[in-house]
DNA sequence: AAAGTCTACAACCGCAGATCC
DNA sequence: AGGATCTGCGGTTGTAGACTT
């Protein structure tokens, strides 16, 4: 059943917030203090609803938030944040005090994202343009079999996505074609191959992500989208590419080859890390600490719609704390961020430092 | 000067987990 | 135990003011 609206929409005032309500607010929070929000607007006397009452309170009127611009420390930080933990605003807001979630992510919507791409460099990725592109360009060679653990060829690898009449996708799918040529014969695949394919499709999807934003600045006709060129997808929210075709349906089920997160954590680290799945993540947290909670939506989202792209971030964050090869897909930074917060801050304090240094 | 466009950011929406009763 | 409510979150939309044509 579909849960009823919070408030008589059509009753309660909408749009910008007037000094008045706002002393109101201010007037009703100095005396009851925050929370049971839905009760707020009737004994502040604003007709207002609840939730918006909320949202006003948290995003303008605490006094501890700032109102002045940004400063280029606090650029650098959500950068560097952004770079770990992707479209997580909230976490990102914690580590800027007086800041909030909303303050974050206007900023980097309305800014930093502009200034990365003035600078060359891919928001999504935070790769410089030309990287993705002499990456996609030097893709070739296969790695040789080093494990014994055989997974299944990505679906994106063995099935041509469905074609479009746009400019990118005439001048990708001779590349697509090509690498499904290529790999298409592996039904099934090593590892270290699995690894570099992976790599291999994500490169190629930043590609055409640039190649998207080139064409669609060069034209004034409607741009296509990258979703048009991506492989099936299930349906669900649509992802900003690069990362949206990548779907992890081939890889989401494979069974994960170590024991006990904790103990592998001192040992070897290549092996705990070989696995690409949140639900591996997820078991991974589980094996580790029986009886935490485990964020258990961000496992799903990961399982679900193949979300990898701050993970992998962090999977490089790793592999320059431990070592080329420590991280295949980031999923030992999975199994952290898959924990319970409070419980990962206490047995993970370095994590996010190590990773901020990144 | 007026109309159109862009920018910044405030506000809203719906979903989902947490908490309450 | 389970339904109702609260809260937090990320994505999206709305809008005022600045800027351009």
């Amino acid at each position: 059943m579909k849960r009823p609206p919070c408030c008589d929409k059509l009753n309660v005032k909408r749009g910008l917030w007037t000094a008045e309500e706002d002393a109101k607010i201010l007037a009703y929070v100095s005396t009851h203090g925050t929370g049971n929000w839905t009760l707020v607007p009737k004994k502040a006397g604003l007709n207002r609803c609840g939730k918006s009452c909320r949202l006003r309170w948290t995003n303008y009127l605490r006094p501890d938030l700032k109102h002045d611009g940004f400063s280029p420390e606090e650029e650098d930080l959500i950068i560097n944040l952004h770079k770990i933990f992707g479209s997580r605003w909230s976490l990102i807001a914690k580590h800027l005090p007086g800041r909030t979630d909303n303050d974050v992510k206007n900023y980097w919507n309305t800014k930093l994202k502009k200034k990365l791409q003035k600078m060359g460099i891919d928001p999504l990725t935070h790769k410089p343009f030309s990287q993705i592109f002499s990456d996609f360009e030097s893709m070739s060679g296969r790695p040789n079999a080093r494990h014994h653990q055989i997974l299944p060829a990505p679906s994106c690898l063995t099935q041509v996505p469905a074609g479009s009449d746009s400019r990118v996708d005439l001048i990708m799918k001779p590349v697509m074609e090509q690498v499904h040529e290529n790999f298409t014969a592996e039904n099934h695949l090593s590892w270290p191959q699995y690894q570099v394919i992976n790599q291999e499709v994500m490169q190629l999807q930043q590609y055409q992500y640039v190649l998207s934003e080139v064409t669609s600045s060069c034209s004034s006709s409607s741009s296509p989208t990258l979703t048009q060129l991506n492989t099936q997808q299930s349906d669900g929210p649509l992802l900003p590419s690069p990362f949206i075709a990548w779907t992890g349906d081939s890889i989401s089920h494979q069974p994960f080859p170590t024991g006990n997160v904790l103990q592998k954590c001192e040992g070897d680290l290549q092996d705990i890390v070989s696995s690409s799945s949140i639900d591996y993540a997820s078991d991974m947290a589980k094996q580790a600490l029986p009886n935490t909670p485990v964020d258990t939506m961000a496992c799903e989202n990961e399982a679900k719609w193949g979300k990898p792209g701050y993970l992998c971030e962090g999977a490089q964050a790793l592999e320059s704390h431990f070592g080329q090869g420590s991280s295949c897909f980031g999923s030992f930074t999975d199994a952290i961020l898959a924990m319970d917060s409070k419980m990962r801050s206490e047995l993970f304090p370095e994590f996010l430092d190590g990773l901020l240094d990144y």
